[in-house]
DNA sequence: AAAAAAT
C-alpha cells in the first residue's frame, strides 16, 4: 500500500485523446447514477470501514481498521469484476473517474490537469509542501468523548483510499499534521466532530481525506425518489457539503478538493456570491458531489430547485464562529434543519471553529451526534517562527513607518518575499494602498467592497508576486493560505485577540519564517493584556512600554481587556473545552504541557465566561495616565 | 465600529 504513493499510477491511458468522445458519453451525471448504484451496491450505509456508520457510534471500537477493504485504482482490479478484460472500458484521459456499476472506474491521468493542480515538481520554486511537519507535531491535541478512536500515525496506516493516497503524494503530503491524526479515524470510524482548531493546522485536509477516502469507496448515495426516467434532472445531489464564511476561503477549499478529488468519480463544485451564477449553475450541472459554498449563494440555489441536499452524507461546517459572527445562523440553520437535508442520524457533521462559546455549543448540540471533541493548539502564536514585533506608532505616523518598512524591505536582496497589510476599515484599505501606489509601491487591495472580480484579481496577484504588497481587511485575516508571505503589518491592530492571531498566521507558514510588525497605540489598549499575554507565550521579546501599558490597563480598570467584541467569546484562542466533560475531562495528549499560562480557560468549566465576558467594555481608558515606566512619556 | 455575505 505504501509503494502507491511511490510509485504514483500508472494507467497507461494518460493522454490518449482517442477516448475522449468515449468518456463524455459515459459520463453520468451524479443525479443519474441512482439506478445502477441502487441495485449494484448493497452496501449503501457502509463507511469505508465496512461497518454501518448509522449507529457506529454506539458500536465502533477504537481498533484501527483497514480504511480501504479493495483496491479502487487505474490499473485492472486484483478481484473478480471481469468486464475490465474490455479493452475499451471507457476510461477517462482527463483525470476525470466515473462511479459506474457498483465500482469506483478511476480516471487515467492527465499531465496538464496534474501540473494546474499540483504545480510543476520539476519547479523548485514552486516546491511547496504547505507544512513544516516537526512544528506541527509540537502541536497540543486533545480529543474527549466516548470512545475516541486512536490517532493515526500515517496515512498509510491504516491507508487511505490509494487513489487518495495518490493525490496526496502528487501534493507532495507526506505525514498527516495533528488534527488529521485524530479526525481522520475520528471520520472514518463514522463518528461526528466538533473541533476547535484553525486554518493552517491541516484542518482542510482534516475533513477532506477521510470525506473523500470513504466516498471514493463507497460511490453516491442514492437519491431519494428521483425520476430518473425524466431525462435529465438540472438538479444537483452532492454528497458532501462544506459551508465556509468568505468567498475566498470557499475558494480555496474547492481548489484543495479538486486536488485530492483527481482521478476519481467525485466533482468537486463550489459556488459563492458575487461571481456569474449562470457560470456556476453549468459548473454544478457537470458534476457536484462535494460542494463547496457561502451560505447566502447556496440557500439561492437551493431555492431555485438546481441544488438538493437530499443526498447529503457528509456536512462540514468550517470556521463556525465566524460564520454566526456573521450572521449565518439563519441561513445555516435554513440549509441544515429547513430543507431536505438528511438528519443528524443519517449523515455525518464536522464542525471546525477556532472558539467554543455558548452559541456555538447549541449548534453543535443541534447539528452533531455524539460528537468527538478535538482541540489543537494555536499554531500561529506558539510557533516560534513568525517573529512578532510590536511599534509604537500614533495614527499620523502610521504612512511613514509602513514605508520606511517596506523601503528597507526591498533593500534586503532578492526580497521575494510578499507584504500583508491589515487595517480595520475598508475605507482605510483603499486609501492606504492609494497611498502605496502613488509612491510607486506595487500594491493592491482587497475588502469586502470590492467586487469579486476585483477580490480575486487582487489575490491572484498578490499570490504571484505581481503586487507584492496588500493591503487587506478582516475578509483576508482568516484561513487563507498564501505561501511565500513573509511579513505581516498589522498596520490597524484589531480589537480582537484571536482576529490578531489568525492575521499573523497569515505568514510563517509551510515551515518558513516570518515577520509580523504590528502599530500599537493608545487606541489598542483593549487587547494590550492579551497581546502581552501571547507574546510571552510565544516566546518573543516584548518592549518595556508594552509591558508598562498592559499593568496600567491591568489596574486601570477591573480587567475588563476584552470587552469591544460585545459577546465575549469563549476563552482565548483555541481554548476551547469540551463542556461534556465537566470540566476536568479525559484527555490523550498533553494540552496543558506547552500551553501554561494564565488565559486558557482557566478550569472552571465552560458556560460561566462565554456569553459575558468579565467586566465587558471599556478596558479602562483614561486609567493611570503620564505613561510610568519606560521613561516614556506617551500617554 | 467594522467586516463579511444573495440580489
Amino acid at each position: 500500500m505504501t509503494n502507491a504513493i511511490v510509485n504514483g499510477p500508472s494507467s497507461g491511458l494518460e493522454g490518449k485523446f482517442s477516448s475522449l468522445d468515449i468518456n463524455k458519453s459515459a459520463y453520468v451525471p451524479p443525479h443519474l447514477r441512482s439506478s445502477q448504484r441502487a441495485s449494484s451496491s448493497p452496501n449503501l450505509h457502509q463507511n469505508s470501514f465496512g461497518n454501518g456508520w448509522n449507529d457506529s457510534r454506539s458500536s465502533t471500537p477504537n481498533s484501527t481498521r483497514l480504511y480501504t477493504a479493495r483496491p479502487s485504482r487505474g490499473g485492472p482490479p486484483q478481484s473478480q469484476s471481469r468486464d475490465w478484460s474490455q479493452p475499451s472500458q471507457p476510461r477517462d484521459t482527463f483525470g476525470l473517474g466515473v462511479w459506474k456499476d457498483g465500482r469506483h472506474v478511476v480516471g487515467g491521468r492527465n499531465m496538464r490537469l496534474e501540473k494546474e493542480l499540483f504545480g510543476d515538481p520539476t519547479d523548485p520554486s514552486k516546491q511547496h509542501t504547505g507544512i513544516n511537519f516537526e512544528k506541527y507535531d509540537d502541536i497540543p491535541v486533545e480529543a474527549t468523548g466516548a470512545s475516541v478512536p486512536d490517532p493515526v500515525v500515517a496515512f498509510t496506516s491504516p491507508p487511505l483510499d490509494v487513489v487518495l493516497l495518490e493525490n496526496i503524494g502528487y501534493a507532495r503530503y507526506t505525514t498527516p499534521t495533528p488534527v488529521q491524526k485524530y479526525s481522520i479515524p475520528i471520520v472514518a470510524n463514522g463518528r461526528d466532530l466538533m473541533a476547535c482548531a484553525q486554518t493552517g493546522s491541516g484542518k482542510t485536509g482534516g475533513f477532506l481525506f477521510p470525506i473523500l477516502s470513504a466516498s471514493f469507496h463507497d460511490g453516491p448515495r442514492a437519491p431519494p425518489d428521483q425520476p430518473s426516467s425524466y431525462g435529465r434532472s438540472r438538479k444537483a445531489y452532492p454528497t458532501a457539503l462544506i459551508l465556509a464564511p468568505t468567498r475566498e476561503l470557499v475558494s480555496q477549499i474547492h481548489e484543495e478538493a479538486r486536488k485530492f478529488a483527481y482521478r476519481s468519480w467525485v466533482r468537486p463544485a463550489v459556488v459563492y456570491g458575487g461571481a456569474d451564477i449562470n457560470q456556476q449553475l453549468r459548473s454544478i450541472e457537470r458534476g457536484c458531489d462535494l460542494l463547496s459554498a457561502t451560505p447566502g449563494r447556496l440557500v439561492d440555489l437551493i431555492e431555485r430547485g438546481r441544488i438538493s441536499l437530499a443526498n447529503i452524507k457528509y456536512l462540514v461546517l468550517d470556521e463556525a464562529d465566524r460564520m454566526l459572527d456573521m450572521g449565518f445562523e439563519p441561513q445555516i440553520r435554513r440549509i441544515v434543519q429547513g430543507e431536505d437535508m438528511p438528519g443528524v442520524l443519517e449523515r455525518q457533521t464536522l464542525m471546525f471553529s477556532a472558539t467554543f462559546p455558548r452559541d456555538i455549543q447549541i449548534l453543535a448540540k443541534d447539528f452533531l451526534k455524539d460528537y468527538v471533541f478535538l482541540s489543537v493548539g494555536r499554531v500561529g502564536s506558539t510557533s516560534e517562527n513568525i517573529t512578532q514585533k510590536i511599534e509604537y506608532v500614533e495614527d499620523n505616523d502610521k504612512r511613514s513607518v509602513l514605508l520606511d518598512i517596506l523601503a528597507s524591505q526591498s533593500k534586503d536582496s532578492g526580497n521575494l518575499g510578499l507584504t500583508l497589510v491589515f487595517v480595520e476599515t475598508k475605507r482605510m484599505a483603499d486609501m492606504l494602498s492609494d497611498f502605496l501606489m502613488g509612491n510607486h509601491l506595487p500594491a493592491t487591495s482587497i475588502h469586502g467592497d470590492r467586487t469579486q472580480h476585483e477580490r480575486e484579481m487582487a489575490l491572484q496577484t498578490f499570490r504571484t508576486g505581481r503586487t507584492p504588497i496588500m493591503v487587506a481587511t478582516a475578509v483576508a485575516a482568516r484561513g487563507l493560505d498564501i505561501p511565500n508571505v513573509t511579513h505581516v503589518v498589522n498596520y490597524d491592530l484589531p480589537s480582537d485577540i484571536d482576529d490578531y492571531v489568525h492575521r499573523i498566521g497569515r505568514t510563517g507558514r509551510a515551515g518558513n519564517t516570518g515577520v509580523s510588525t504590528a502599530f500599537f497605540n493608545r487606541g489598542n489598549r483593549n487587547i494590550v493584556k492579551e497581546l502581552v499575554e501571547l507574546l510571552r507565550e510565544a516566546n518573543q521579546d516584548i518592549p518595556n512600554w508594552l509591558e508598562t501599558v498592559a499593568h496600567e490597563a491591568t489596574f486601570g480598570s477591573g480587567g475588563g481587556y476584552r470587552g469591544s467584541r460585545g459577546r465575549g467569546r469563549g476563552g482565548r484562542g483555541n481554548a476551547g473545552r469540551d463542556y461534556r466533560a465537566g470540566g476536568g475531562g479525559s484527555s490523550n495528549a498533553g494540552y496543558g504541557g506547552g500551553y501554561g499560562g494564565g488565559g486558557y480557560g482557566g478550569g472552571g468549566g465552560y458556560g460561566g465566561r462565554a456569553q459575558y465576558g468579565g467586566g465587558g467594555y471599556s478596558g479602562g481608558y483614561g486609567g493611570g495616565s503620564t505613561g510610568g515606566g519606560g521613561g516614556q512619556g506617551w500617554w
